[in-house]
RNA sequence: UGCGGAAUAGAGCAGCCUGGUAGCUCGUUAGGUUCAUAACCUAAAGGUCGUAGGUUCAAAUCCUGCUUCCGCAACCA
């Protein structure tokens, strides 16, 4: 029986240094699964690498390592990666590992006896210098491109054209957005061709060999994929049941392996279809897409130096909409830090603090008499609606945009009761303290709600506060009432 | 060439499904203001909604052609 939320990124081809594509589509399962722990939920997250393919064996040969030193090297640079921007996973993903081999080689065989996979001969023409077949017929004869058959195994894709169809007419909310579920119900309506899924050994050797067969090895898709059932367990079924099925994050260029034969793998092998697939765009920058084959990754350490691991993480979430593309560049990136968290988020805290400071030396009087006006109350009420975003968010992933918009209405919502009640001009102490206390309070909360994201920031707010670290145990609990006079200034611009 | 997505103010985007005075954020300009991080408040300038047609009393919105960009189309993963 399902008893965990389980939501995966797709596995990372270590190609490349790791860049800001990949870190979005961890970041937006880092923040569900930090939402969840918030409001003490359980929930897992897997991310990790697909270490397998032709082209890490190449890497490495060129470097003078065997296939495994490398990956060894590369997993420890994508975890150093992710861990500097406060990525936290429940699991690391290698497939190199003798769990997930185990797993889908069991896939494989349950494929093979429910008769999903025949051998079959492809053929082509060959490229030698590049190690692949090419789409089409040369234009020009040549002596390293010749006409070459092979032996390989098909997977009978076309068999679950139907069974696929109806599973996508009784679950239109299995894709979201919905333009990426219309493109897979495209993707069904032109037809399903069986495809090849192993590559012969002397070609590929750095794979996970077919079970039956040790000239084969098993190609990147079932190998791939397997990998969000292995992750938990799979094939020990009393394990793997209280995760899956679960939800995939991925990016829009993947989205026929996740939505066709991601579904029909496990179709064919009787097992649960995932619960949903939630589809991002990309980000972009100078209107190509951000890539390991490009090479036009940003370099995040600068960034870092200028804008905080919090105003990446921020940028990332509050800089586009969920499943569109987004430009990846400075000046917008530097627009939205500075004008949510520098102008509204860190300066609303600075004019508190400097009132406190001001008329009260640094610490608000005792006994807060509860505000009960009705600016107050739609203060509350906004702040309420930030709380169930963050409810929402743990069930529903893509309502990730929404959630950010909510926090921001907060702060400037608090900015707006600041502004409009003149709260530096009130002559009554009393009345004056109730109100930053008041808006201190909500203050408080709106920063526990959003520390999924900013994690430092969050934390370090509410131990200037005075509080031993940030989580809803101090949610609601009594304000401390002296503040330090060294006032932070958060996120400072440059 | 097929399938899908996109083109709206200097930048980034919403609006399109369900036609009816073109909106948001940032930036720019002018004024105000200080409790605050050149912050904050008020106001202004700036768009023939990619293009050519069609439907309609009325089109950013519906239909068609075209142009440009981005994915998938191919053994790159």
């Amino acid at each position: 029986m399902k008893t965990i939320k389980y939501l995966t990124t797709p596995i990372y081809y270590p190609n490349n240094t790791p860049h800001v594509g990949h870190l979005y589509s961890s970041l937006l399962v880092d923040v569900w699964k930090k939402a969840a722990k918030l409001l003490n939920r359980k929930h897992y997250f897997t991310t990790g690498l697909d270490e397998h393919g032709q082209k890490v064996a190449q890497a490495a040969a060129a470097r003078g390592y065997s296939a495994q030193e490398h990956v060894n090297h590369l997993s420890a640079k994508f975890i150093e990666f992710f861990q500097h921007f406060n990525i936290e996973w429940d699991y690391w993903v290698r497939t190199t590992s003798v769990e997930h081999k185990m797993a889908v080689q069991n896939i494989w065989m349950k494929l093979k006896n429910n008769g999903y996979i025949y051998k079959g001969n492809y053929a082509g023409w060959y490229s030698i210098s590049d190690e692949t077949y090419l789409a089409e017929k040369p234009e020009q004869e040549s002596e390293h491109i010749v006409w070459r058959e092979e032996d390989c195994y098909f997977f009978k894709l076309s068999a679950l054209e139907d069974q696929l169809k109806k599973f996508y007419e009784e679950h239109p909310d299995f894709v979201y957005p919905n333009k990426r579920y219309n493109e897979a119900m495209g993707f069904l309506q032109n037809g399903l061709k069986d495809f090849v899924i192993s590559r012969p050994k002397n070609r590929l050797y750095w794979g996970i060999e077919v079970p039956d067969d040790s000239d084969h090895v098993i190609y990147v898709w079932i190998d791939a994929l397997v990998n969000y059932i292995s992750a938990v367990g799979y094939p020990n079924e009393e394990e793997y049941k209280h995760y899956w099925p679960g939800k995939h994050v991925l990016g829009k260029d993947i989205l026929k392996f996740h939505a066709i034969y991601w579904p029909a793998i496990l179709m064919a092998t009787q097992l649960p279809l995932p619960e949903k697939l939630i589809v991002h765009g990309w980000w972009m920058r100078d209107d190509a897409k951000i890539s390991k084959s490009l090479g036009n990754a940003v370099p995040l350490d600068d960034l870092i130096t200028k804008y905080q691991v919090d105003g990446i993480r921020y940028f990332l979430l509050r800089g586009i909409e969920l499943g569109e593309d987004g430009q990846f560049r400075e000046d917008i990136l530097k627009g939205v830090v500075h004008g949510d968290l520098a102008n509204k988020y860190g300066n609303i805290f600075l004019r508190m603090l400097g009132i406190i400071e001001l008329r009260f030396g640094g610490a608000l009087p005792n006994g807060m008499p509860n505000l009960k006006t009705k600016e107050a109350d739609a203060l509350r009420k906004t702040l309420d609606r930030l709380y169930y975003s963050v409810d929402t968010l743990i069930d529903e992933p893509e309502t990730m945009s929404e959630y950010l918009n909510r926090f921001i209405e907060v702060i400037v919502q608090i900015n707006d009761y600041f502004q409009n009640n003149k709260i530096w001009e009130i002559e009554d102490k009393v009345e004056q303290a109730a109100n930053l206390y008041f808006l201190m309070d909500i203050f408080r909360k709106a920063t526990v709600l959003i520390s999924p994201v900013l994690t430092n920031s969050a934390n370090a707010v509410m131990k200037f506060l005075g509080f031993p670290e940030c989580s809803m145990k101090y949610y609601d609990s009594n304000l401390p009432l002296e503040y330090i006079s060294n006032r932070p200034r958060l996120f400072p611009k440059i």
